[in-house]
RNA sequence: GCCCCCAUAGCCCAAUUGGCAGAGGCAGCCGACUUAAAAUCGGCACAGUGUGGGUUCGAGUCCCACUGGGGGCACCA
């Protein structure tokens, strides 16, 4: 090896400077040549097993060596650009990845856009140009900055979900939805029940008489048959079984974003999550997507996956299951007829302690209660029941037109304080024959359980506040522990106050309490248990522009009509103007409008769709943005497939269940990192789609991500001035006192620092193009990795960069000299104690690495490096395996020195160093010698010296005999051979 | 209000099953090199682990309470 291959001059090194110094001139160098090394060679190339497309970059399948499939969460490409937090996911799943190819895994990682959405809609709109122009140049602009990163991506596989054939597939699997119904009984190829099944299978039963027409359709009687029902009811019965539907039901409406919104894109207290409008509950046709029908599976499969307990937690709780019971009330009418009122209670075991009921004001039984005369209330009702009204009917009817009036932003604030009105209308316990009041009241919800409940004050809090605002009678049915102060005891312990003639649940704890009381409301009739759940149906249309469009056309009766795959994908049309009709933000009154209406060439097609051409109505809303992210991660693994969405083959090679060591019984994505703000919404509705294809048969993994990691987030301190104006971070000067207190100043005078985001308007931004400038893509990314611990926030701290750069700069010196280029490493063998940090540092960084934590790993490699710096030489035997562990972290200059080494091809699949066990035991080991725990003295010892040695040595240490003074020893712990502990008596 | 996570040197962070509080980096100090400075090299100092209890021969690590910071949920029966 000559240098003259390598030394290129450097325009950029000062005067005086050697010319090979490891300079940001010299590692930009080093770093573009590398990056164009990779591209041309394919050297990240992941290749699928025969007979698939895609090779290696030498042309070939795949072959040994387990896949793995590395993801980073979908990137928005945002206008703005990237600043120095961004990337910080990218090369932890690129040192991931970098690492598993050195060990010999098929690594599959590459990274698609997901670029349809509002932000890109509204630059646009901004700008004056089309979505899809500025998209492309920001998913340009954003690849340019992610390359000159050096990430390890397979460039083949990336994609955008506009793609007019990724639409294609997104909307082909809607249609695998639409198409599909949920049937409850079903057997799953996993052994459990219930499954997705084609609609065709739902048609061919009610063919075939095997199903009867379900009851409580909307325009069909349910008491005729399926062969006497027109063509129009059974399309109603049919639709009503799809997963995906179209129903006219209270909506979030947002006017101030002039779109529907889904329950998860609504904060708690009624505003959008994105922009932070008012949202209003309004009655529109839209889609919904029955994504309850798996609530049961996506909560019972979390214990099947490898993930951040607080993530699996939240999907549970937005889930949220309850295990109960339905339990009839029967109330006398004042008509004389028997109203039946079902309630839902987790607690049936409280039944006895019921002293009233209460329904949601909006519930539909409640205008059967007051069928009848207005009548005035009689004398023994409460004035406080009474609502300040003279009758129950206008009592009612006063209190549900002030709750319907109250925002969700009042609800909130109202939140613990109680308001309600009697009804007139008693129930009658079952269990007992009580007369209970029945009320009115917002604290009860109409959209869960059955928008009506037993209150029992005794066992719930929310039931104690009202019983005693409104005086009612508090039983507990539980024995509250001694020293109980009152209210609703909600713990476990013995069932009191509770039995009939044929019932008596005293005694039992409250797990059979509850058991015994459903056995016999089941037997007796009166209730039966069951489960509800928190989810809801995810309302799924949204009125813009920039999204895909439904595959669905409407005939003249306003039916749905799925088009035939041939017809996909349905692209965009252009319209005059994309930006959605937004309206006052608390204009409630006001609808939405979608962009695509605008286009009636385009909403008004002729089609033939097996019955001769005919005029159809296209529909105008588009999907939401969460689509196209629900099933990218499949598209990675068959990009170019015209004929499928993915091949059923590659899916189970990459994702399948036990495709490798860790992938487990359900499979997916072997490391999936991103940040935890997609907790509930992507990782629920993606983990929902999938099980719709593995229901379908079109993958064979259970879930799709089984490994999930959510990176901190790296944050910047900020500086106001005396106006509390934001000054620029990057110009603050900070001085230290003689106490070690900081304080800041810009331009001299004293300004605040606070912590918190990175952005423009903080004047704190700082971008990975600067860090490529000063430092170097390689110090940039060996920095971020080594500031912390993956999973925490921490400050970014430009000046501190300096140190992975010298770490660099080191190295590179220890291995060729900076004036000349030439190598200054020896063959001959390394020293017994460099040889013994070598192989230390191996088996310590192997662990580290396996474990995702590259913070510890770098710094063993410093600490090597250190070593090494400290020698005549650098041995070879050190200089490689120094290099090769280094590449992960740092890949340019590792590649840069590899070659330097003598070696031809890339090392990113050479394989990683590993360690000999005989360099990892010592010869001899430092022993503590302890009197209470306290270090009182020390001694070289042989690891394999016996516990009485070491107590007599312990005992004779002076420190120790020293520390004692001559007290009599009352018993020595041994933990050979590293430490014993006299313990005086 | 309820639940979860975190707290170690001026700063960012290490510390195996409970066993010498310190791996690494930033900043600081001293020295070498230099006409000088930067860079580099060599060296040094700095906390007893947020507070108060407890368990233990021994606690950063386990338990309880509190304080401070971060996050989630918020009438879901």
């Amino acid at each position: 090896m000559t240098t003259q291959e390598h030394s290129a001059p450097n325009p950029a090194s000062a005067p005086g400077e050697p010319a090979l110094r490891y300079t940001p001139a010299l590692a930009e160098e080093i770093e573009l040549k590398w990056q164009e090394y990779w591209e041309r060679n394919g050297t990240f190339f992941a290749a699928d097993p025969a007979p698939g497309t895609l090779t290696d970059g030498n042309g070939n399948s795949a072959t040994e060596g387990s896949s793995f499939f590395v993801m980073d969460m979908f990137p928005y490409p945002s206008g703005a650009g990237l600043h120095v937090g961004h990337p910080l996911g990218y090369i932890a799943t690129d040192v991931v990845g970098r690492f598993r190819r050195m060990r010999g895994d098929n690594v599959l990682h590459a990274l698609g856009y997901d670029a349809f959405g509002l932000p890109a809609e509204q630059y646009a709109v901004q700008t004056g140009q089309h979505p899809r122009v500025t998209t492309e140049a920001n998913i340009a602009n954003m690849r340019r900055q992610l390359r000159r990163l050096g990430l390890g991506h397979d460039s083949r596989r990336s994609f955008a979900t506009t793609d007019s054939d990724y639409v294609r597939w997104t909307q082909w699997i809607f249609l695998q939805i639409f198409n599909a119904w949920y049937d409850a009984e079903a057997e799953r190829e996993d052994g459990g029940r219930g499954k997705a099944r084609p609609i065709a299978e739902l048609i061919a039963e009610f063919d075939s008489g095997k199903r009867a027409v379900p009851a409580g359709i909307d325009g069909v009687d349910a008491s005729r048959e399926w062969a006497g029902l027109d063509e129009s009811a059974r399309r109603r019965v049919i639709d009503s079984f799809r997963l995906a539907y179209t129903s006219k039901s209270p909506v979030n409406w947002c006017p101030g974003l002039g779109t529907v919104l889904a329950n998860e894109e609504v904060t708690a207290d009624g505003r959008s999550e994105r922009g932070n409008f008012p949202v209003f509950t309004k009655e529109l046709q839209q889609w919904n997507m029955r994504i309850t029908a798996y609530a049961d599976r996506l909560a019972a499969d979390l214990d099947l996956i490898d993930w951040p307990d607080k993530v699996r937690s939240m999907q549970r709780h937005w889930i949220g299951r309850s295990d109960g019971a339905y339990v009839d009330f029967e109330v006398p009418a004042a008509t004389d007829s028997v109203q039946k009122l079902t309630v839902f209670t987790t607690r049936p075991d409280t039944l006895f302690g019921a002293t009233y009921v209460v329904a949601a004001p909006e519930h539909p039984l409640v205008d059967a209660l007051l069928a009848g005369d207005d009548i005035e209330w009689s004398a023994e009702v409460p004035e406080s029941w009474r609502g300040g009204e003279p009758s129950a009917h206008r009592a009612v009817a006063a209190y549900r037109s002030a709750a319907a009036a109250k925002t969700p932003l009042e609800r909130q604030a109202e939140a613990g304080t109680k308001s309600g009105v009697f009804t007139g209308a008693y129930a009658i316990n079952p269990v007992n024959g009580d007369r209970l009041p029945v009320f009115i009241a917002d604290y009860v919800l109409m959209g869960y359980g059955t928008g009506a409940i037993m209150a029992v004050p005794g066992g719930d809090t929310r039931d104690f506040d009202f019983a005693q605002q409104f005086g009612l009678p508090v039983i507990h049915t539980v024995q509250p522990p001694e020293g109980f102060d009152g209210g609703a005891y909600t713990g476990d312990g013995a069932v009191v106050n509770s039995s009939n003639g044929e019932l008596n649940l005293n005694g039992k704890p409250v797990a059979d309490a509850k058991a015994a009381m459903i056995d016999w409301l089941e037997a007796k009739g009166l209730g039966e248990r069951t489960v509800t759940y928190r989810l809801r149906d995810w309302l799924f249309s949204r009125q813009r522009y920039w999204g895909e469009p439904f595959p669905i056309v409407y005939d003249e009766t306003g039916a749905a009509i799925a088009l035939p795959d041939s017809m996909l994908p349905i692209d965009l049309p252009e319209v005059p103007d994309y930006s959605p009709r937004t309206f006052e933000p608390d204009d409630i009154d006001s609808e939405p409008e979608p962009p695509l209406g605008r286009n009636a060439d385009w909403v008004n097609v002729t089609l033939d769709l097996g019955d001769g051409p005919r005029e159809y109505r296209r529909d105008t809303n588009t999907m939401p943005n969460w689509a196209g992210s629900c099933w990218y991660y499949l598209r990675y693994l068959d990009p170019n497939n015209a004929s499928q969405a993915v091949s059923p083959e590659l899916e189970k090679y990459w994702m399948g269940p036990q495709h490798n060591a860790t992938a487990g019984v359900a499979g997916g994505v072997d490391l999936y990192v991103g940040g935890v703000e997609h907790a509930v919404l992507h990782l629920l509705y993606a983990r929902f789609w999938h099980k719709v294809l593995y229901d379908l048969g079109h993958v064979s993994s259970l879930e799709p991500f089984h490994e999930l990691f959510n990176q901190g987030y790296i944050q910047a301190y900020a500086y106001t001035d005396a106006r509390g104006a934001y000054v620029p971070a990057d110009e603050v000067e900070e001085t230290i006192d003689a106490n070690g207190k900081s304080s800041f100043t810009w331009n001299g005078e004293p300004v605040k620092r606070e912590y918190g985001k990175m952005g423009k308007s903080l004047k704190n931004v700082v971008t990975p193009d600067q860090m490529y400038r000063d430092y170097g893509a390689d110090t940039f990314r060996l920095y971020e990795m080594s500031m912390g611990p993956l999973d925490l926030s921490r400050p970014w701290e430009t000046r501190a960069v300096v140190g992975s750069q010298r770490f660099l700069q080191r190295l590179w010196r220890n291995i060729l000299d900076e004036s000349t280029g030439e190598l200054i490493v020896s063959d001959e063998p390394a020293d017994e104690a460099t040889r013994r940090a070598l192989h230390r540092t191996i088996a310590e960084v192997t662990v580290e690495m396996e474990n995702m934590r590259p913070n510890t790993a770098i710094a063993k490699l410093i600490t090597l490096n250190n070593h090494v710096t400290g020698l005549d030489v650098t041995p070879r035997e050190v200089a490689e395996p120094l290099v090769l562990m280094i590449a992960p972290f740092a890949p340019h200059i590792a590649e840069e020195l590899w070659s330097r080494l003598g070696h031809e091809r890339s090392l990113a699949h050479e394989p990683y160093p590993t360690y000999l066990e005989q360099y990892l035991v010592e010869d001899t080991v430092t022993c503590v010698f302890q009197v209470k725990g306290k270090v009182r003295g020390r001694a070289e010892v042989p690891p394999s010296i016996s516990d009485e040695d070491l107590t007599a040595l312990a005992l004779a240490d002076p420190g120790v005999v020293r520390t004692l003074d001559g007290a009599p020893v009352r018993t020595v712990i041994v933990r050979a051979p590293k430490l014993v502990n006299v313990v005086p008596g």
